[in-house]
DNA sequence: GCAATAACTTACCCAAATGTAATATACATA
DNA sequence: TATGTATATTACATTTGGGTAAGTTATTGC
């Protein structure tokens, strides 16, 4: 799954610790992350089986994020790489 | 420092927990690592101050790696990793 | 003299991660 | 008809992690 060796994904993770995002919102937390690594981060934590994706059928559209149980058990992890300080999870 | 978004620094500092070990000692428990990213890895944790170098003078030479005071105070994440079963920590 | 040893280092190269920028979709509305 | 909107994808370039293999050092012992 390769959560580490990546820059993203534990930023992703840990934005969506408080709950639910829309997508839009999610990047806006994430400054810096370009708009492929977004959704390119999204699709990989989707397959992983750690974020639920959910769509509505809506124009514009509108995808909402969130953990799923199995990410929702990074939160050790997730926090406690944020208490450390890494500078990952400080932006 | 970015100890994520890196594949060996987390394995080399799990592997110190237990206590400092000789350079070939703690390479072999490292199995796939080059020769070249070992000491390179070694080097960035020294520099991060997450580990310290001492050398023995003597031939063939021998040195010794140990944790600092500020790496062993990764080691409530870097234990939660290996529980998770982090591709990385599995090895 | 010459091989063996432990710990590195260096040159060279490839593949994977990431960035940039343009484009797509589908409908509402001015 | 043209524009805005939120989400996403694609092609292309660049950066960086990582691998291979050979060379370096300084001594001991055959």
């Amino acid at each position: 799954m390769n959560l580490i060796g990546t820059k993203w994904k534990p930023l992703v993770l840990f934005h969506l610790l408080e709950g639910g995002l829309r997508s839009g919102i999610l990047q806006k937390k994430i400054p810096g992350i370009s708009n492929k690594m977004f959704t390119q981060t999204l699709r990989q934590l989707e397959k992983d089986g750690l974020i639920n994706r959910k769509v509505f059928p809506v124009v514009p559209p509108k995808v909402e994020y969130s953990l799923t149980e199995r990410g929702t058990s990074l939160e050790p992890i997730l926090r406690s790489l944020d208490a450390w300080g890494m500078e990952d999870c400080k932006r």
